[in-house]
DNA sequence: CCTCCACCGGAACGTGAGGAGT
DNA sequence: ACTCCTCACGTTCCGGTGGAGG
């Protein structure tokens, strides 16, 4: 008598203790009423804004720091407590988030300028119109007597994918408008982007620019403490998890999002193990699994052509474990012949080129320019995937580009 | 000091899908 | 039906270049 798979499981995991009471305060979208360490940059950034309540233009602003440095958390809360009080008092300001990254939404200037108009009532089609009339559109939509702060989030992306062109009309659509007041808060993790952007953007981009510093190791002992209270139950955390959690993130510019996702996915591995504690061992599990995620994620989605690239690489790791540089010309030659097993149509070397680059910037591998001298000069390219992976996304991409 | 390799990376252009407006 | 958009994904063409070796 074959017993029932499921008898009585979802019984059990219901009678089963969580360790968590509040699993959302430890996830990125989560807003917490304090934002600790950053009180400073909070209130240099609502001193910028405020001139937005006596309907004055607050100055166009720029904001950078390392990814996880609390960037887009302040600036949220800082231009959401402003509309709120503008809502109380009937004043005619708007406060608008975009965080560009996000593909199809705002990736691109005729997506992000029909975006920012629909937030303004204005029906736009996701394609087939020409970008000024879109602009056109926008214009109209916006152009009552307000004040409106956009807050472009990951704005180092758009340009790197569209050009600084979009900036340059943005900064300048203050001059189409006769009775809206338009101010731009950019948000970027790429310190450098500012410096090769077009003098006449960079000016008036930032008018205003605040840094933000990564946190430390103790800074993030405190961000960590604070969650980890909502969000576990009274003393599951084992001695020493924080600590260990913040030291991991601290050591990686301070990226306090990975030291939250660390400690909710050690969380969950205990949980899932039925441990009552969460320890140590939880917390290297949950590095690992992270890591390994990501990539698998990464992996996943990628293009075909992509994929043979990456499998080229890899081919090569195995093959040759104690090479690990490869040249660009290597990788093409490989490349070619994976393209014939699987029976794809092999790209030109320029595109490979550009795919490699792309790899880099998915991190999957790590690819610099360098001079061999007489022998020319290429790129040399790291595998990026730990070892234990390999064999894991070495299956995966045979599976997906059909190889043997 | 000069040369010259093996690529890099910018620019212009082509194709084909998804869609608007007339 | 026809012309005109954007946009992803490629190709072709080509000038540019750091540094080992003559």
């Amino acid at each position: 008598m074959p017993k029932e798979p499921l008898s009585g499981f979802f019984e059990s995991f219901l009678r089963k203790d969580s360790l968590f009471v509040n699993k959302r305060a430890l996830q990125a979208s989560y807003m917490p009423e304090e934002v600790p360490h950053r009180e400073e940059q909070i209130k240099e950034i609502a001193l910028i804004l405020a001139p937005a309540l006596r309907l004055e233009r607050p100055s166009n602003l720029f904001i950078y720091g390392r990814t996880g440095s609390g960037k887009t958390l302040s600036a949220r809360k800082t231009t959401e407590r402003l509309a709120k009080v503008a809502l109380q008092s009937e004043l005619p300001v708007r406060t608008v988030y975009v965080n560009c990254k996000l593909k199809g939404i705002a990736d691109t200037e005729y997506r992000l300028i029909a975006h920012l108009a629909r937030e303004f009532g204005k029906a736009i089609p996701a394609t087939g119109l020409p970008t000024d009339e879109v602009y056109r559109s926008f214009l109209e939509g916006i152009d009552t007597k307000q004040v409106v702060i956009f807050v472009l989030d990951e704005i180092d992306q758009l340009v790197k994918k569209a050009g600084d062109e979009i900036l340059y009309n943005l900064t300048r659509i203050n001059e189409e408008l006769k009775h809206c007041q338009v101010s731009i808060v950019g948000i970027s993790n790429d310190l450098q982007f500012v410096t090769n952007l077009d003098p006449r953007v960079k000016s008036s981009l930032s008018e205003e620019e605040i840094v933000f510093p990564p946190y430390n190791a103790l800074q993030l002992q405190g961000i960590l403490k604070s969650r980890a209270k909502l969000a576990f139950k009274e003393g599951v955390l084992s001695e020493g998890v924080i600590e260990k959690c913040a030291a991991y993130a601290a050591r990686d510019h301070g990226d306090a999002r990975k030291a939250l996702e660390l400690l909710r996915v050690a969380g969950e591995l205990a949980e899932r193990e039925g441990s009552k504690k969460v320890n140590l061992e939880h917390l290297d599990k949950a590095e690992d699994k992270i890591d390994r995620d990501r990539i698998i994620d990464i992996v996943n989605v990628q293009p075909k052509q992509f994929q043979a690239v990456l499998y080229s690489a890899v081919l090569i790791k195995i093959k040759e474990p104690k090479k690990e540089i490869i040249f660009t010309g290597e990788l093409y030659n490989y490349y070619k012949d994976i393209c014939k097993k699987s029976r794809l149509r092999p790209l030109t070397q320029r595109r490979v080129s550009d795919v490699i680059t792309e790899l880099d910037s998915l991190s999957l591998v790590s690819a610099r320019i360098i001079s061999k001298g007489r022998y020319g000069r290429t790129r040399e390219i790291i595998l990026s995937i730990p070892d234990s992976s390999i064999p894991v996304v070495k299956k995966m991409l045979e599976e997906s580009l059909s190889i043997r």
